[in-house]
DNA sequence: GCGACATTTCCATAATCGTTGAAATATGGA
DNA sequence: TCCATATTTCAACGATTATGGAAATGTCGC
C-alpha cells in the first residue's frame, strides 16, 4: 500500500462514527450489511451515515452493492490488511505481522468440518 | 488500547506531514531526534512543525525532552504497538499479530548533528 | 400509474484543521 | 550582560469537516 492510500484509510477510520461503522462491517463479514440496519444499529440519521459511507468507500475500505431497495455495504478486508501492513512496515519496525496473516471477519464463521 | 485513544492516534497519523514526522522518528529510534533536524529533513517551518508535534504528543505517539537548546522528540513504540493491536482486534478479525510482536525502531538510525 | 420504502444528494451551518508571520520564551556562550 | 540559536506561542486566515433538514432518486408491490 502506498502512503497516499494509507493516509486516506487512516483519515477514514479516524472518526468516531466511521470507526463504529467499519467495526460493525467487520463483524458482519463479507456479505455486508444494509445501510438501514447500520443506521438503526448505530442510531445515525441516514444522510449523515451516507456521508460517512462515502468517505469509507473513497478510502477503499468498503464496497457497496444494491440489493432491492437496500444498499449493502461490506468491509474490504484486504484493504485493511494492507493498511496494517503499511503501518507495521513504516511506523513499527516491520516486525509486527505474522507472515501468513490476513484480515478476516470478526464474527462467528461457518465451521468447516475437516 | 481504548477506542478513544485509538481515534486520537489515528487522527494524529492521518495527516501527511505528521505521518512523515512519525516515520522519521521511528527510524531515529528511542533516542529520538531534535526538532530542528526534523524540520530541515522534512523542510517544514518550525512553527508548523511545533503544531504537529503537539498533535502527536497529545495522541501519545511521541515524547519530548529538552537537551540544551534542542527539543528531542522520540516515537513511543509501545503506543504504536497498542494501536496496531486495537486495529487488528477491532477491525481485522484479531488474527493479524504475532503473539510476541512488538513495535521497534526501524533498522536505519538517523545520525544527527545537533 | 401510485404510494411506501431505502438511500442519496443538495444546501446551510458551526466547528475544527493546517498554515503562516510575528512575537515570545528558553538555553548557552562570550 | 548581550547576542545568537532553538523552539514555542499567539493571532490570524482560508480550507475542510461533520451534521441535519429538505428534497430528490431509485425500487418494489399493487
Amino acid at each position: 500500500m502506498e502512503k497516499t492510500d494509507a493516509l486516506a484509510a487512516l483519515a477514514a477510520l479516524a472518526q468516531d462514527n466511521r470507526l463504529d461503522v467499519f467495526r460493525l462491517l467487520v463483524q458482519a463479514g463479507p456479505e455486508g450489511m444494509p445501510a438501514g440496519a447500520i443506521a438503526s444499529s448505530l442510531d445515525l440519521p441516514p444522510n449523515t451515515l451516507s456521508f460517512h459511507f462515502d468517505r469509507l468507500r473513497m478510502a477503499g475500505l468498503v464496497t457497496v452493492r444494491r440489493e432491492g431497495r437496500s444498499m449493502i455495504y461490506a468491509a474490504r478486508f484486504e484493504r485493511m490488511n494492507a493498511l496494517l501492513g503499511f503501518l507495521s512496515e513504516n511506523c513499527c519496525g516491520g516486525v509486527l505481522l505474522r507472515p501468513d496473516a490476513q484480515c478476516k471477519p470478526a464474527r462467528r464463521r461457518a465451521r468447516v468440518s475437516a
